[in-house]
DNA sequence: GAGGTTGAGTAGAGCGCTCTACTCGGTGAC
DNA sequence: GTCACCGAGTAGAGCGCTCTACTCAACCTC
């Protein structure tokens, strides 16, 4: 800095200025400066910037998982939104792991970062509640309504009964719901299976299943060993629908003619034409977003916690037809 | 800091010691400087520290696009080999864009990260240069030879070889394959695909393709409506294969029993059941690994260029078969 | 007991910026 | 002509650490 200063015979100071776009330098001097800057290679350090303003303009975004859509969606959201605010993103993986979480997160507290959006699964809440202390925190998924925090979450409910609700236009009444146990997401849609079923009349059927394609495979069975076995099945997410089609295709039962199947997700396989399986969209880049923006009102002085739910919708494929009469 | 040194009862000097592992304190005075920091919620400021020691302990990922696993997969690897080698890891992501490139690279230049892993794909050879200049870099997948950075590259003509051999082995000799023009890997994979031919004594059929599934489904078409259509089909990549694939359905051709299809990546689509693709496995993880390495070195000093091709292995799934006789 | 060595700890000068409070030469109002 | 005001630019004190060069007491060695 003090190079391109003297070369542009001007002061660091001004130099400073005109690398931060301030209109309180003169034409001349930002030309001057900007090419003496160029000449000389010269780039500001950003550790330096930072820690002399005391802020970064950086927000942290910690995954879970980079394999997962669900969390690289999150994060082009989030990437989009804080791009419009002139805000730079980083992005940290827990890898899964619940050590790797605390790390990341870990590592970007020690950057200090201006806020922080958190795609957890692992860590509990305490972990949140130590995090959310030390700076602004916006949580996805993250279905308990802390007051030092704020939330951005899939209305679970809305979409469970938006499931029960298309099964029964159907004719469909005998409707299982395989859950997922206490995994992230779980209880509420499995709460909002039965909210739904009872709203429309129906008995709700609930069996124990888990967020991948073999609990769906032994849940299906089991359903389909029952006396009165159900003429839909709701699956707690696509791979665990994934499972129930491949189980109800090996005893020879037709999907939708016999058995009509819903997933949740509407990942990239639930599209495939050789699966096309009727599921609920998540407007996943959008959770990024506004849990992006409700981090930038925190920064900007907001202290009341907002929890958002946002409405997700239904896809309506080949897996699910008219309830066999 | 200071608070930190004056509760403990030690100079700020010493705190910072024991903030970094160091054996030059007694275990005295490191518990009371442990108990002090627990107290008072003390944390370093990393952007001080970096400043400070001029180096950042951390490298810098830079992905053409989280939602492609080919890079997710380079990032795990290349987190792994960083946090075993006790450095950290800040991901950004170019968001399949040229300027979302640039500006990612940016931002890493910019936090005078100790070095740089590209997975890019958009920007030119100038900007690789550029940052090669700047700071130690390994880019994967680049097929250029710079000598002023490292590269990590699929070995694509090994690749194309042991679908033509295995092909081979089956009794096709006509095989055709869909190449994907210019796109990054597309030529090297038509090249070896034509020499691997050439050196089993069998002509090498090529058509124009892309890396997407239309292209695999008109190339696929216009195959099949030769005088003496291929009894082997080698798409660019799985995408363009799942378009040969569907293709080849709709016209009433049987695989594998007409026509064999290869694809390339074995993505997750190739995995499933319904696809059972046979295709190229990538060991992905690996390049971001042996890229995170490379740099290491070149960070500890090494200056001569290294450019290492990773050999990819076939995976033999349902979609190949024995020639039809 | 003098001189050397070692382990533990410290003072203080940076690192490369930002930011507050200042200077200084015009300008325009009266 | 005087004075307030303004735009452009600057000096210099931090920001929170690290790191070199130092001190100093304790312990060896001969």
């Amino acid at each position: 800095m003090d190079d391109v200063a003297s070369h542009a015979g001007v002061s660091r100071a001004t130099v400073s200025l005109v690398m931060r776009d301030s209109p309180r330098v003169s034409a001349r001097s930002r030309a001057k400066v900007l090419a003496s800057a160029a000449e000389l290679g010269y780039r500001p350090n950003l550790w330096a910037r930072n820690l002399a303003s005391g802020q970064t303009n950086t927000i942290g975004v910690m995954l879970n998982d980079l394999h997962n859509p669900y969390f690289t969606e999150l994060a082009e959201g989030a990437a989009a939104a804080a791009s419009e605010a002139g805000m730079e993103v980083l992005i940290t993986s827990g890898w899964q792991r619940e050590s790797g979480e605390k790390a990341a997160i870990e590592t970007l507290l020690n950057l200090r970062t201006d806020g922080l959006v958190l795609g957890a699964a692992r860590v509990s809440s305490e972990v949140f509640d130590q995090v959310a202390k030390q700076v602004p925190t916006t949580a996805v998924a993250w279905f308990a309504e802390p007051d030092n925090m704020d939330t951005v979450c899939n209305d679970e409910p809305f979409g469970a009964s938006l499931v029960v609700e298309h099964l029964a236009s159907l004719g469909h009444t005998r409707i299982a719901h395989i859950d997922a146990g206490d995994a992230p997401g779980g209880p509420e849609r499995r709460l909002g299976f039965i909210q739904a079923m009872t709203n429309c009349g129906l008995a709700p059927i609930v069996v124990d299943g888990d967020f991948n394609k073999p609990a769906g495979q032994v849940a299906a069975k089991h359903l389909m060993e029952l006396r009165e076995p159900p003429t839909a099945i709701f699956a707690a997410n696509d791979l665990s629908a994934m499972g129930v089609l491949n189980h109800l295709q090996s005893i020879g039962v037709s999907t939708p003619d016999d058995v009509s199947v819903v997933g949740y997700d509407d990942t990239l396989i639930a599209g495939l034409e050789s699966v096309s399986l009727t599921t609920i969209h998540q407007p996943r880049p959008l959770y990024g977003r506004r849990a992006t923006e409700l981090l930038l009102e925190r920064i900007d002085g907001r202290t009341a916690a907002t929890h958002e739910y946002i409405q997700p919708r239904l896809v309506t494929r080949s897996t699910t037809g008219p309830a066999p009469t």
